[in-house]
DNA sequence: ATCGATGCAAACGATTTGCAAACGT
DNA sequence: ACGTTTGCAAATCGTTTGCATCGAT
């Protein structure tokens, strides 16, 4: 996403939505921002530009922001929802079979997440990872019916060539 | 944690605390169960036992779990908050400083629960698993005051020696 | 002029807590 | 007996919504 306020306006043009003035002080607000923020500070960063916003916009926009794909929740527990510029990250890890060697790459936005709360906690910035897990597949464990996800997938295991199956977990 | 029920017992007596029968109904409730519960869930079961429980204990009860490190957390969510069993993993993952060379050790539940579900998901069965972060400190991103938290500990980089630090998160 | 957007306050659902009674030690 | 635990209801928290009004197109 190079330019997410271009993003944000097609969005609003496409649905039919409507430019605000305090749309635009919480989605400034918003983008300007780095790391996770609050609403309530998206609250009181908006009415610096326009008192006048409520709470309830703040809440209204942002879930705007995010079926656009701008913005990203993170739930740390209840009562504690932060939220975050989405990244255009395309990280993918790896679920490697012990038994046939098969690669499948997936992705998880939440161990993404999780990572970078993780180690900024310790005072890091993570610049790139890695992360395998190495395990059996369902053929390999023998179960009835189960398919090592490679095979199923139309590639002959161990042939070292890239993952046959993406999954989005 | 091979005796869950005596862990719990355990962790009462040390805390001084008392085992009640609603306790009881709702620890057998949530040790019967797999995978996630609702704290519903466990409500009803443990009604069927003991009906005169109410809401209230169960929050208590599975907050009392929560500390004793026998149920995890889950938030999906406003509102979506679902509980496993804690597994007695003693995974450590890695924090490594591109810098400085400096290794942390940290652990994350959560990332692990992710981890080992995404992967049964995809019909995997996770062995064991590598997940290194790289990164910079903040002595290393000349961060004021900033450390890097390998030498924050009193240890050299580039040593390769263990870690010095282990966090938690 | 039309139709969406806003602010406010009330509604809502999940979680917590105050309190007097009940229970485990 | 003592201090903890319980159930209940009320309180609290974050979030959503109803509605009359306002604003953008």
């Amino acid at each position: 996403m190079p330019d997410p306020k271009r993003h944000w306006r097609d969005y609003l043009e496409r649905k039919g939505l409507k430019t605000t003035q305090q749309r635009e002080a919480i989605v400034d607000a918003f983008l300007r921002s780095s790391g996770h923020v609050a609403l309530e500070d998206l609250l009181s960063s908006a009415r610096r530009k326009y008192p006048r916003v409520g709470l309830a916009t703040v809440y209204r926009t942002v879930k705007l922001l995010e079926e656009a794909g701008i913005a990203a929740a993170r739930h740390f527990g209840p009562g504690q929802t932060l939220y975050e510029v989405a990244e255009g990250r395309a990280h993918h890890d790896h679920l490697i079979c012990d038994a046939c060697g098969f690669i499948i790459e997936f992705e998880s936005d939440e161990i993404e997440q999780l990572q970078d709360s993780a180690a900024r906690r310790l005072g890091f910035n993570v610049l790139r990872h890695r992360h395998e897990l190495f395990g059996l597949c369902e053929r390999a464990r023998g179960i009835a019916g189960g398919s090592c996800p490679g095979l199923a997938a139309g590639r002959q295991p161990n042939s070292g060539a890239p993952p046959s199956r993406r999954g989005r977990v």
